[in-house]
This record gives C-alpha cells, sequence and structure tokens, in this order.
DNA sequence: CGAGTTTTGACAACCGATTGCCAAAATGTG
DNA sequence: CACATTTTGGCAATCGGTTGTCAAAACTCG
C-alpha cells in the first residue's frame, strides 16, 4: 500500500523529483505547473500525474524567493482581546482564503512603535497589510505605505486606500434618538485620543448637535475596555448627563454594569448607546441600543482592495476609499427622559 | 536629510549590499549577524553599523529556504466565529510573538477536509502547527504528527503533545451544584458528536451521574453557535428536566433567550450551567453560571511546548501532556428546583 | 520533400540567505 | 626571526523554485 515514491521516504517532494520521475527537467515542471499552455499536454498529464503520486506541494518560500511574492496579508489589529477586531479578522481570513492567501496575524497592542517595527520586518515577508484602527501617524504610514501595498480600516488618509465604517451618520442618529425620547443633556463618552474613529464622532457629533441646538459634553478618553465602564459611568452620572453615546459596545457594557451597581436604572435613569454592535451586545442586560457596523463586510472589502492593489487587473476594483453603511439599533438601553428631570 | 544608501532608492537592502558598503563578503556578514563570536569585533561593529544605515531586514523567506526553518508557526481553529478561539488565538498570539515567530490563523470552519488539506500545505510553511479542537481522526492526525511538529488543544492522542482543559472535573462539580440545589431531572446539552470534549464530558458525567444515583440525560448533538440554544432550550423544556449543563456557553447564551422568549424564567424554572466562560457570560441576563476555562493560557501552554519541541534545548519542557484546571464559577443562571417539580 | 514557422523543453542564471571548506592574516612560541 | 597555531573571512555550493534564452523537434505549406 506504500506508494512507490523513489525519493527519500520522509522529505516532501521537490520540483526535480517529479521532473525525475517523468525525466524531463525541472523548468518544463515548473512551466506545466504555472503556465499549463507552454506545455504538451501529454507532457503536462504526466507531470501533473507524477505530482499527485509523489504528493508534491510546491515549496511557499522557494516561490517566494523566485516570484517575490509570499501569497501572504498581514493583518495587523490593534488589541486582539477587543471583539470588534474578531469581526475584522473572521471577514479578512474569509476573503484572503478564499483567495489563496495566507493571513498572518499580528497584535499590535495599541502601541505605534509595535506597528512600526511590524510594518518594517513585513515589508518582505507579506504581499500586503490590513491596518485596522492604527495608532501610527499619518506620515509615517503614508511612508510605510509606498513600500508595501497598505489598506487601513477606520482611518482615512490621502493617499491610501481605506475603508471607512461610517459611524458618525449612525451616531448623530443616535442622538435624534435621545433628542426626540426628551433627553437634553447628553455626554459623548470618548474613546482613547489617538483613536480617529472617536474623532470623528465627536466632530459629526457635537456639529449635529450645535445645529439642532442640543447640548453634549465630551467625557474622557477612555480606554475601550470594559473596565473603562466603571470610570465612564461614574463620570457620566457626575455630569448630570440622562443619556450616553459611548465610544464602543465594551465601555458601554462596562458602563451598564456599573450603574446597575450603583443603582441607576438603564434605560430608566440613564439611556446608554453603544457602537459597533459586537458579540454580546444584544444579550447584556439590558439588550444594548448600538450603532451596528458590518465590522465582518469591512475586512471582507478590505482585502478585496488589497488584493486588487497587489494584483493589478485581477479585478475591476478601481476604489480606493469605501465607506460602508452603518445604523443604529434600537434595543432596550434607550429611553424616555426620567420625569424628575426635565 | 537622505541615507547615502548607494543601492536602488527603493528595494529593500540585501546582505550584499551590507556587504559591499564595508567591503567584506556577505558570508561575513551573515555570521557576524547570526554567530558574532566567529567575526572581529572591529569588524562585526562596522557591519552592525551598514546594517543598520542600510536599514537591513533579513529576508525570512530566504533564510526560511537555506535554514529549512521558517520561524511561523500555524494555529488552526474550527471556527473563528467561536469566541472561545478567540482566547486561543490571543494566548497563542501572545507567546508566539514574544519568541520572535510569526502566528498563520487558518479557519478550517469544522471542516476535517480542511483540517486535512491545510496541514498537508502547512508542512513547508510553517515550523509547527497548533491545532485547537481538531476534527481529524486520530489516525489522520498521527499521520501528520510525525511530518510536522504538533500540538492539540482538547484533544489526546498518545503520542501527540496536548493541552487539554479539565473540563470535566469541573462539569461533575456543576452536577454536584445542581444536586444540592435539590434538582433531580437534570440534561446534558451535547456539543457536535466529533467533539472530543463533549465525549469526555458526558462520559465523565454520566459515570458522575450513576455513581450519586442521579439521573442525567443527553440531549443533541447541538452545533456550537447561539442559534442552536433555541432548539436545545426547547429539548430541555420538552425532557421535563430543571438543570442544564450545556456543552458551551455559546448556546447556553442561546437557551438563556428562547427560554425567556417561552417565558421560562432562569434560574427559578430552569437552572443552566454552562462551559468555557467566554466574553459575555458575566453580563449576559442572567449572568451564566459556568465551567471557568483558563483558555488564553492553555493557548499559551501550547506554545511553549510547540516550541519546545521544533527547538530541542530551548528550555526544559519535557512534558508532553499538559492538563489545565478549571472551575465551577456561580453566577445567576443556577438556583433552587422549582417548588411544584421536587 | 524542403524551406519557413511554430512549439517544446533543456540549460543556466537568479532570488537572498546559510554553511563547509580552506587560504590568508594575526597571533603566539622557541 | 622563523615556525606553529589560532582567527578571520572569502569562495562556492546549496535550499526550491522561476524565467530568459535558444536549440531541437514538430508542424505548416507550397
Amino acid at each position: 500500500m506504500t506508494v512507490p515514491t523513489g525519493v527519500s521516504p520522509d522529505r516532501p517532494a521537490t520540483i526535480h523529483d517529479v521532473a525525475a520521475l517523468c525525466g524531463v527537467a525541472a523548468s518544463t515542471v515548473s512551466r506545466a505547473l504555472s503556465m499549463p499552455e507552454r506545455v504538451n499536454f501529454r507532457t503536462r498529464a504526466r507531470i501533473e500525474a507524477a505530482a499527485a503520486q509523489l504528493n508534491y506541494v510546491p515549496n511557499a518560500q522557494a516561490k517566494a524567493l523566485s516570484s517575490g511574492r509570499t501569497k501572504a496579508v498581514a493583518v495587523l489589529v490593534a488589541d486582539i482581546t477587543n471583539p470588534f477586531f474578531f469581526d475584522i479578522i473572521r471577514g479578512t481570513q474569509l476573503q484572503l482564503k478564499a483567495a489563496g492567501y495566507t493571513q498572518l496575524l499580528v497584535d499590535t497592542e495599541e502601541s505605534d512603535e509595535v506597528e512600526a517595527i511590524t510594518l518594517e520586518q513585513l515589508r518582505q515577508t507579506a504581499d500586503g497589510v490590513i491596518l485596522t484602527a492604527p495608532r501610527l501617524g499619518d506620515e509615517a504610514l503614508a511612508r510605510a505605505a509606498d513600500k508595501l501595498p497598505l489598506v487601513t480600516i477606520n482611518r482615512d488618509i490621502p493617499g491610501i486606500p481605506s475603508v471607512v465604517l461610517d459611524t458618525p451618520t449612525a451616531t448623530n442618529q443616535a442622538l435624534d434618538h435621545l433628542l426626540s425620547l426628551g433627553h437634553e443633556r447628553i455626554a459623548f463618552i470618548a474613546g482613547p485620543d489617538g483613536s480617529s474613529s472617536s474623532q470623528r464622532r465627536w466632530a459629526a457629533l457635537s456639529a449635529a448637535a450645535q445645529d439642532r441646538g442640543a447640548d453634549v459634553t465630551r467625557l474622557g478618553p477612555f480606554a475601550p475596555r470594559t473596565y473603562s465602564g466603571a470610570a465612564a459611568a461614574d463620570a457620566a452620572v457626575h455630569s448630570g448627563a440622562t443619556a450616553c453615546i459611548v465610544f464602543n459596545d465594551l465601555i458601554a457594557i462596562g458602563m451598564l454594569q456599573r450603574l446597575r451597581e450603583r443603582g441607576v436604572r438603564v434605560p430608566t435613569d440613564m439611556s446608554i448607546v453603544g457602537c459597533d454592535d459586537i458579540f454580546g451586545a444584544d444579550f447584556c442586560s439590558p439588550p444594548l441600543t448600538t450603532v451596528t457596523a458590518p465590522v465582518e463586510q469591512a475586512g471582507r472589502v478590505a482585502v478585496t482592495m488589497l488584493l486588487g492593489k497587489i494584483n493589478p487587473g485581477y479585478g475591476v476594483s478601481p476604489r480606493r476609499h469605501s465607506v460602508v453603511p452603518t445604523h443604529l439599533t434600537i434595543r432596550a438601553s434607550t429611553g424616555p427622559v426620567p420625569a424628575d428631570r426635565p
């Protein structure tokens, strides 16, 4: 039952083994496998048979070395702890695998240092990089981008293709939602100072507030973690706000927990709106009103754009910037303004 | 301000560029960088300076080709959708990066086919593989394992190093917990038939039940997804059980939702015990009593074992099998048996 | 059936590193 | 100062593929 390989029993078969087995040159095997039309179909059939028999798998390193492409794409996320990034990872994984690419996953731990070093290392290891919520400065990113195909997610830099989740629009919907419920003192619980998403949302929100004559205070910054929710909740209560629009669901869920501890009822005493609609937002207590972002889709789109850049003429993807729409999902964490607080 | 490289401005510097810049042979550069003691310290200093100046980064592919090691480890997970695997990924990522390894992430989509093919492909691309909850048969895995360093998580196969989360022990604790609360009709909500975790837990549980003269019924199999919880909940209700020990938190959370829809109160009418203590288990409603498994730690241990196998003498890691203890975390989804149901 | 055209496949250089081998240089010894 | 010993560093082969070049073979057609 053993396969008569004729080579060392254990070592993976090389192109030379295949060539030897059917009595042709190695280059012919290479051609038969990569440019089928350049080789006689009888020869090709023999080669294919031999390859199958020897269980031949091309060596990715060797291929990369001579062709200059690794067929690998790195996905850099700021924090694997955050469920938000899970959805990105899932989306990119799916799409990359479909295209025959390998996914390198790197956690940059919210550090621009790590980000920079990683990009430098990756230059020869990956054919391209997807950068999610990068912390690096515009200039550094632009420099990286012309050494290596790059697509950013949730960060828009001139000249660099990007996928942006249009959360500001939905955040403004959230504002209207809260205003319609009678809230007049609203707090925006900001994310990290370095986060461009947070900045964009605040910009949109404060503009909209002014436009509508509403009072929206900015609190923060807060780290995008559940445990930050406690401090955020306390700050919100102290500010006298009756409703909060929160940077992300992680913080929002932490706030929910803290508010319960403090005996502040949601939404009776305080309304909370999250952002992202991560895993858990629908089954926390109360289920969270939040901005639903098709994060996984953003990951897929980013991959498509990146592959389009890596292989020009691969598909028609002239778009360099993609804005993914989001919407407000109203659940149970928002309600009418408390009666005693007009 | 531009660096006087002397080479083509854009292409990454190679070892030859460095050699040329300081007038030595490429091999000397290689030695200076990898076996510092073999090269005169003056020469070495010059080489290091030149490398820094040229921003030299060794080409990983070339290195892999000649050395035979890629400095990459693949992590195969059955389903990236599942938060359980996030913790694994986080643990492995952390530990791999610390050791200077790259992480290749592959979602096998719960398919033994994909698993098998991936393992075959990876043979030359990764120095080793961590397989989480593999679906492949023992024999196929054993065959893969002697072509490529392999560590499994939650699957114990003779001859293959493994990290196993000791959930059965804690599941039995859960049984005692429920018995002490007066429950007499208990259901085990089983995971997929192919899951060895599910099998081990059921084996331990049914043995313990017999031992204690308790009545535990097995229901299922159910897919490990939130949406399976609906069917599981209905099956549990129909079975007349007053308490359920559930394969994992995903299903348990789904059950919580479905039970609420049906007007079955948890824990008043029905107690639920989950497993894994995933993100969300503490803030769902009611917070889930569950078996807490240090999943991230399991990932780290797996990496340590794997690296020990890849680099013999790397550290002292003679252990081929690691059992990670777990414990029952009692929250609010379990309570006394309903009064009307003795 | 031979000249002209196309197809086919072998050879060899190359990608960027590693490493065994050996000669040149530096050092030590008598 | 000559000789033995140790360092140091260069040459060249190698890893497993890709690809440009070109001769031989197969084909077309008059």
